[in-house]
DNA sequence: AACAGCTTAGTCAATCCTGACTAGTTTAAA
DNA sequence: TTTAAACTAGTCAGGATTGACTAAGCTGTT
């Protein structure tokens, strides 16, 4: 019973052969660090930083996730460290792109940027099954969930400048599609209140 | 150098003491089966088939995981299986609710309808790095990934009768949330067409 | 002087999730 | 009649992710 070598295939284009070490995820996350190196060097403190108050609502990335990524980065030979001293300060570990990092990052940003994801929501199956509510505890969910959408688009709105006019491209397209969310579910609601069972229906 | 005992805390309101068992995640996964179940008694394959015909883009959820989900929901005894033969089909194992099981969906319906998830979208980064691209590349990607959105708000616009009215609400929600997509996309490749660096001023 | 909180850089166990694979039956198509 | 596809129910290794924890110096406030 000689079973075919089926060969994993995961290898996307421009990956290396079985090198032993664990393979690198092609997902956004993997773009974001490149992106963010491609600007300048970075230790991973910033960048952790530079994620959490200026991309919070961009994309979620943990602190450990993003360590850990750094460091495989670092085995595919698409980013270098060096040790920095500042000071009495711990030291930092800064990382720098290298040629191959900056190739492979423009090859993912171009298939990325060209690719379109299904949107999958969040917020989805607790809609799909209202039915099983009652009307009165359903409505006065939906109202506030509405109070915290309409919030999050204030929230929004109060945003000045953002730190790069791509960042400001991402926070607009978050922006708008909270808009959209809050839309719909107005309607929703407007929906649910108005037709009540069509009582007296002149039949 | 005694260290106090964390107790881990990850018991949400409902769960049981500690039985060996692992957590059960609270999230729309879990939901979405002790949901299907109030409806009516499935078994694993009829279960994997629904989300694969009428939820393809309400929910990521792969058949291991629902298995495996399904699993977990038994030993926690939110769910009892049976065995069925059907003719000489291969045996079907067909899981209803339990009293807990029915009270629990209960809860955590309650608890993700109010709630107001941030919209945390795939496709921000690539966009947020667009300055790293050369014009012409990248209002060819950008367009490629209109054309994408655009086939899929068609798609969406093909939908018939979904099969319950809940279902309805949620495809509804993505529809248009895709539309918005759609919308913003095309006006930003409107802005960047546009303002080609004012060349020659007042022509 | 004490204390809180930021800076910096992690680590680790535990959980979660996925792709790939297995196995056998039945119906429809070619 | 061979073949393909759907029906049925998984399993499992291994990669991905997270929450919680550790360490130690520095800075500002009260």
């Amino acid at each position: 019973m000689s079973v075919m070598p089926h060969e994993p295939l995961n290898n996307p284009p421009g990956a290396t052969a079985a090198t032993g070490i664990p393979p690198l995820p092609e997902d956004e996350r993997t773009l974001l660090l490149l992106g963010l190196l491609t600007a300048q060097d970075r230790h991973g403190y910033e960048i952790n930083d530079f994620i959490e108050h200026n991309l919070q609502n961009v994309i979620a990335l943990k602190k450990a996730t993003a360590y850990q990524l750094l460091e495989r980065l670092e085995q595919h030979g698409l980013v270098e460290s060096r040790i920095e001293q500042h000071g009495h300060r711990p030291s930092r570990k800064v990382y720098h792109l290298t040629a191959a990092g900056q190739a492979r990052f423009e090859v993912m940003l171009t298939t990325q940027l060209r690719q379109e994801e299904p949107l999958i929501l969040t917020g989805n199956v607790p809609v799909m099954f209202s039915e099983n509510m009652n009307r009165e505890e359903l409505l006065s969910s939906l109202q506030e969930r509405l109070a915290k959408l309409e919030a999050r688009v204030r929230l929004y709105d109060s945003f000045s400048t953002p730190c790069t006019p791509g960042v400001g491209l991402a926070l607009r397209r978050i922006h708008h599609l909270t808009r959209a969310d809050r839309d719909w579910l107005q309607a929703t609601l407007r929906e649910l209140r108005q037709p009540q069972e069509t009582e007296p229906a002149t039949p």
